[in-house]
DNA sequence: CTCCTGGACGGTAACGTTTCCAACGTTTTA
DNA sequence: TAAAACGTTGGAAACGTTACCGTCCAGGAG
């Protein structure tokens, strides 16, 4: 009833040799057939095919990889927190673009320093992934310049290198999310910042040229730079400026993360400011205050990526470097449509 | 200024025979510098070193592997849906681990049918993948028997197959979250299952065995079916079962996604029943009432798969196929503390 | 002085696949 | 009928690495 112990008989598994003697041909013939089969003859594909199914047979894809100019049917795919649904999404979708084509996915995650990442990276090439999509941390990339391997960056550039991008109208984004506060009579807007990603960096160059399209002056002590780019921080910071004497009638949180942070403040103060939120997140529509936010299909993103590599892996692309940038759209909830007389401090 | 055009190069990496050739030695002893260096004269060493750095030399670990006996250092991780925060959490946790101990993570997507699952796993075996995290779906796994490849099951068994798993207490957490609502003196909990997953059994006997440890009867009407594990039809059925004659006066909602569709069915309805999930989900304390969970380290199943199998892998552990199960813990947060009373039909 | 021991090193055979080339048999062409 | 052309097949080389087996030299023991 119940099985043997020794719980590894390690059967070694067959190769193409094992298959041959079987069928009684060649092993250039087996190959033949188990490449499609062309130039063999019917009833000789035939046998091996039986012999492959009676061995179980499967080819050795390390193997493979190994013939000059045979590229692995592997991409890497190195980004941060995977717990963040940001990454998470990218890593879905480009999973799934590759797993069409035949192709793996090497996973290099990173939450440490650039050299981590530089590592994982490294680590990455020297298993002979036929590309790379990086979504890049701050540092250098320029060592990946002469690898010979394609790579494309998603979300946002890295620096010392030239090489296809994928990635998200920052900037537009930036100006949608202030347009529309402005339009709602909003004139004391903060904005919190995430630390030094370039991603941010667009962000605020919107907010500002929509002020500047306004004809409205940006109070800089609004502009915050958070220390780090989690809910904590925001919520300290909103904390912060809203205890002051002359606090702002809206909040911009240039993140998720930091989204979640300005409504958990908001919520313990009292205080009901305007929100909009960049990148939605899961349950944004059933918090206290459905929350608008600035989105983009991040889905999308990992798509693109993932086909423009397949392309340039496979040589079919051989244009110059390309930067496909996808729009980002107002999805309106509530937060974002409060009108500055409603900041007035409320009983708690 | 700007660089030429032909952006690939193609600059052929270096090999160990380059290597060889430019620090003056025999492949042999490279390939030992690089392994460590035992058995090399420390100015012979220092001469490689100096040559592996000179031209960028980086090991190919894909010929590596290719030695008899010399196993990958590649690990297989085959899930669901990355966008779940549940499974993202256990990939990053099993990459994390991975990492430490220089290995990689490839991952294998599977939305869909059983055989994609099977047909994903075969594609990573043939990979020569060091061993395979599984997050099984269901259909049987047998063909995974002689395969040769240290197996980890994670979350829920699989059928067919005796190897290892790494799973959360289910029917303890269950016991649990029923416990506790039971304790606030509700007689009449919904329970609301996913489809035929193995943990959702074990959540529902765990349900059932609350209720015959409290002497009361399970109502079989309030133990609810669903066609899908998503929030659409976890809202759907609370909307149907809110409106009965003889609502339950709390619900055990058996997942995450599942209390999700639950409160956005209940916020639409203006009613007010105990509400438990199972597993904790992000913003779960900044809904109108605060959810209720019974949680567990989900990071930790991850983790305890990837130690598990990096110990079989290296042959380090030889015991027959262990079962770790990792404890549930109940989050009180406010929608599972409220009494019977409290689900009386309010103004909406 | 010779023999042996042992460390350092070079060379070579594998690993499993693909690709190329040669060989063979059959058919078509001259 | 001979030659050429073609399709089918077998065999061998190569990919980059590791493991094993020699060889070489220095030094110690007899």
């Amino acid at each position: 009833m119940s099985e043997t112990f020794p719980s590894q008989p390690e059967a070694p598994r067959p190769t193409m040799i094992d298959v041959a003697r079987r069928a009684g041909v060649g092993l250039g013939t087996v190959s033949r057939v188990v490449n499609g089969g062309h130039g063999v003859r019917d009833e000789t594909a035939q046998r091996v095919r039986a012999a492959i199914d009676e061995l179980g047979f499967q080819r050795n894809e390390v193997a493979r990889a190994l013939r000059p100019g045979k590229k692995s049917t592997s991409l890497a795919l190195v980004l941060g927190d995977l717990t963040n649904p940001f990454y998470a999404s990218i890593a879905k979708a480009s999973l799934e673009v590759a797993g069409q084509s035949g192709f793996a996915v090497v996973l290099g995650s990173v939450d440490e320093d650039p050299e981590g990442e530089k590592r994982a990276i490294q680590e990455l090439v020297s298993r002979q992934v036929a590309g790379l999509m990086i979504v890049p941390d701050q540092g250098d990339h320029a060592f990946l310049q002469g690898a010979g391997v394609p790579v494309v960056f998603v979300d946002r550039p890295a620096t010392g290198i030239d090489a296809d991008i994928v990635m998200v109208d920052n900037e537009g984004g930036g100006r949608l999310a202030t347009e529309h506060l402005l339009q709602q009579g909003h004139e004391r807007i903060a904005i919190l910042l995430a630390p030094s990603y370039y991603t941010i960096g667009r962000r605020l160059r919107g907010f500002r040229r929509a002020h500047r399209a306004a004809g409205i002056d940006v109070d800089e002590s609004l502009v915050i730079q958070l220390p780090e780019g989690n809910a904590e921080a925001a919520e300290k910071a909103t904390r912060e400026v809203m205890l002051r004497p002359d606090p702002p009638t809206a909040i911009f949180a240039s993140t998720n993360f930091l989204a979640e942070g300005v409504l958990r403040a908001l919520g313990e103060l009292g205080e009901e400011p305007a929100v909009v939120g960049f990148d939605d997140f899961r349950l944004a529509d059933m918090l206290p205050t459905p929350v608008t936010v600035v989105a983009s299909d991040i889905a999308e993103l990992g798509r693109s990526a993932a086909r423009l590599l397949l392309d340039r892996a496979s040589g079919a692309d051989t244009r110059p470097p390309q930067r496909i940038v996808l729009p980002c759209a107002l999805i309106e909830r509530g937060s974002g449509e409060r009108p500055p007389s409603a900041a007035n401090r409320k009983a708690r």
